[in-house]
DNA sequence: CAAAATAACGCATATATTTGCATGGATTCA
DNA sequence: TGAATCCATGCAAATATATGCGTTATTTTG
């Protein structure tokens, strides 16, 4: 049997099953498990399949159309990821809101760091399970078209059952006073319910969002234990959020 | 013998076997190893056939397998959809599995069809959220990194709580006398749940997959109440399934 | 037609690739 | 943690390939 052809037949399992054993294959083909080994390790490095221990995965379940090339302010938002990203710490379980901010910090976690990742959000869910050392639990529910995002009494009552160490969050509108606001009614009942399920939420804003209200409120500025935009701790335009026991980064 | 009538029947010999070896042709037509080899070279810079290490191999057979952009039978995939998606009747109730096959299910369900689908995959969940008259629940769980679907006691015990009219499920394996079984003990767990859950469990596979096996097993054949293929439902392949209690489409 | 030019072929030799096995290190799982 | 499994690496044997060269067709050309 040419090499070649033993490829194509590994490739053809993988796409058939989505994965197989390296040990099955070798039986399969009645060649030494070495040199499928060696198969899937070139095949993993002509990106046509993925090799795993003991095995391999298609290609096809991995590849995400998730990720959007144009989000506004990608570059504001990649900068409030990376101060976010700094705040995680190896075993934490941590809550991750949807939003494109969120998701941000989704695709930059390090692949080794040890996390536990309950998250509501479709993209942010299928993000995380690229990577290795993250146990990801999507929170289910009524799917909000809009959002991409879990909602409904389901979710609220499964959030309810969990302690975040931390949850990160986006919302829709925030001010000093006002508190943090959304337009959707549904979407601040999750949000009421992550923020009481959590020892400590961390609020991802872009700077443009602040001083703005809308009708519905989630919770009051002091809700939120530290608040994380793309701006320096010391700009004015955070000087309303320094009154109170917010930290600022 | 001429070189070009050597060539053509090297060709022909490809073709019809989809490789071949040097050391083979060689023998056949009493000529040397290195003439075929040269032979081989040509046609390869001819694009007639790929050579590859100890021989070559048909310019169909590649292109066929070696798809890296594609899912693997799409075309098959897409057929099975498509009867699928004759079953569906507005304000059905039905739960879609995980897998490219079902994928594709979901991606051809009609805009304008009211339903109510319940999925544990992260990616059928998304593509039906872009559906207006679609109610899309997703079921919530720790995520299986290789197949992105939810899995685990919590998905479990969801849809153990669920009655799905209908549920369309794949399998990584099928066989008429052993019933369905799977690579992964994870995913028995939660086809077990499904087809309990469920009035009616409709099992879409590709051919490709009749009469294979594997260790764990998820149901007999008589639980599945219709099966789809692409292929025609009186095909010879599918006559060991006529004796047991299926519906084949 | 015959000599020259060209191409094809087979052989020998040096180089490259493939493959299985052995070993030791890494990873997984109970 | 320890046993089992999996993986990376080096090595040697087998096999495949490239190349030069001499011999033998085949074609061209005067």
């Amino acid at each position: 049997m040419l090499k070649e052809e033993r490829q194509q037949t590994i490739l053809s399992e993988v796409d058939l099953h989505n994965r197989i054993l390296i040990t099955d294959i070798a039986e399969a083909l009645d060649v030494s498990i070495d040199t499928i080994r060696r198969d899937v390790k070139e095949l993993d490095a002509e990106k046509k399949l993925r090799k795993v221990h003991g095995g391999a995965i298609s290609m096809g379940f991995m590849t995400n159309s998730a990720r959007n090339t144009n989000i506004y302010k990608l570059a504001d938002k990649a900068a409030i990821a990376a101060k976010a990203v700094g705040m995680l710490r190896d075993g934490a379980v941590i809550f991750l809101d949807g939003g494109t901010t969120c998701m941000e910090l989704a695709r930059i976690i390090p692949e080794n760091l040890n996390l536990t990742c309950f998250t509501i959000s479709l993209p942010v869910a299928m993000e995380l399970s690229h990577k290795a050392n993250i146990n990801v639990i999507s929170i289910g529910g009524q799917i909000s078209k809009e959002a991409q995002i879990a909602i409904g009494a389901n979710a609220i009552h499964h959030i309810s059952e969990i302690r975040f160490d931390y949850s990160f969050i986006g919302t829709g509108y925030v001010d000093a006073t006002y508190g943090l606001t959304e337009f959707d009614w549904d979407i601040v009942q999750i949000k009421k319910a992550v923020i009481k399920a959590s020892k400590k939420t961390v609020l991802l804003s872009i700077s443009e969002k602040l001083n703005s209200q809308h009708r519905y409120k989630t919770c009051d500025i002091n809700s939120i234990n530290t608040m994380i935009t793309e701006l320096k701790p010391d700009d004015n335009l955070l000087k309303a959020f320094k009154n109170h026991d917010i930290k600022i980064l």
